[in-house]
DNA sequence: CTCTGTGAAAACATTCACAGCG
DNA sequence: CGCTGTGAATGTTTTCACAGAG
């Protein structure tokens, strides 16, 4: 039952694959699952498996295990994934219409209900559904369509730009794969991916290097760096 | 000039950002940067900065800050960033096809010479300028091709698969796309990137939730998350 | 005076190990 | 017994703060 405001940086990035596989079992009709079998699908140890579900609250049974549908909705309250989200992505190029057209979104709860696009010759084509529209109508799309969290897939020299139209609509947090840094006033959301920076990462990692943790997303304030992410 | 065999985790993720802010920088025609100037852009402390830079050796000149050519030269050493890389795409789908079309990876060394689609009708089409080759041929492409580096996007319940036939096939490392941990013997590489995880800690933070950092890549081993990312 | 490099301290996160519930 | 919840111990990362270089 704990609120998720004291909840450490790297167990909410734990929290989403938890929630993940957790799914993937409650599909698959399993009652309990222990924290030795949890943490081994996903490479972690028992002991911090039951660390950062004893955050959520007392679920577990001793000597049963924790029962995978209440931990599956517990886990989707506290992410934020007990509402459908209302989503809008900006840049209609390779990675906004990709974006736009991967279904496991709206099967998670995240509805992309438009697309924009700055440039003339794309606006008013159709994309996965959607008709793409002028940047002159963000604003008015966001408020109409209630659109609470943005995608920016523009090129890195539009983003900040873009962040901030965003947030001046009304966005309450963004999600940027543009290959720089956003910033965004307190209280605003903002988590990036850099296709780049993930496959920097694994160079880095068969060229010798050694990294052994994920990556996860980041808060605005203490404006980290990007994660593309680790295994699992 | 240390090897990069004792860089922290953390720190290497954030290596990747220096060097994507110091490309930036270079283009720009700037010669030095202060530890304080850098870690601003990043959104980190310049003590941070400068533990992290100093693993690297000494570079920073008292008084005058880095010089921001050397720093760039050094980063893309230690990041395997040196020399070219060929990498596969495994998967024709929405993801797999804006992977193949993203010129930013070319610009950046990373070269996608082959695309493969398990789908009888998307072999033989026409992807990025690739043509799209049937799994049958993956062992020998990737032998012909020299390629070191293969991409996973594919559906969940074929990705395991298709990395073992990666790995079989010699490639030495796996960037995954599929919502789901890859698991892959001692030595290949291994970073997953999973755009629900990423919309998620951003619905996270929206809904109340804190979350710092950004994400990074992840060994094998320790097995440990999926980091969408964080800002930056 | 500016700005690095770095020990020492503080904060944070993970692992251990065990008491206790069912 | 099996398995959770959790203090205590350990390990890791960040921040502080300052000596010394240019």
């Amino acid at each position: 039952m704990s609120d998720r405001r004291n909840i450490p940086k790297p167990t909410a990035r734990r929290l989403s694959l938890y929630l993940r596989e957790l799914s993937t079992r409650l599909e698959q009709r399993e009652v309990t699952v222990s924290s030795k079998a949890l943490g081994k699908s996903l490479g972690l140890t028992d002991a911090q498996v039951r660390k950062d579900l004893a955050l959520l609250g007392q679920f577990g049974h001793p000597g049963r295990g924790y029962a995978v549908a209440d931990l599956v909705s517990s886990l989707r309250r506290i992410m934020g994934r007990d509402r459908d989200w209302r989503v809008c992505v900006v840049g209609a190029g390779n990675i906004g219409r990709a974006l736009v057209a991967y279904d496991r979104f709206r099967r998670e709860g995240f509805n992309i209900v438009a697309v924009f696009d700055a440039e003339a010759t794309m606006v008013g084509r159709e994309v996965g559904g959607l008709r793409v529209r002028p940047m002159a109508d963000l604003a008015k799309v966001v408020a109409a369509e209630e659109i609470t969290l943005g995608i920016v897939a523009v090129p890195r020299d539009a983003a900040q730009q873009v962040a901030d139209a965003l947030v001046a609509a009304g966005v309450e947090g963004i999600l940027n794969f543009a290959p720089r840094r956003i910033e965004v006033r307190e209280g605003i959301g903002i988590v990036s991916v850099d296709f780049t920076v993930a496959l920097e990462q694994l160079a880095f990692q068969v060229a010798g290097g050694s990294i052994e943790d994920s990556d996860g997303g980041d808060e605005d304030e203490n404006g980290d760096g990007d994660a593309p992410t680790s295994n699992v």
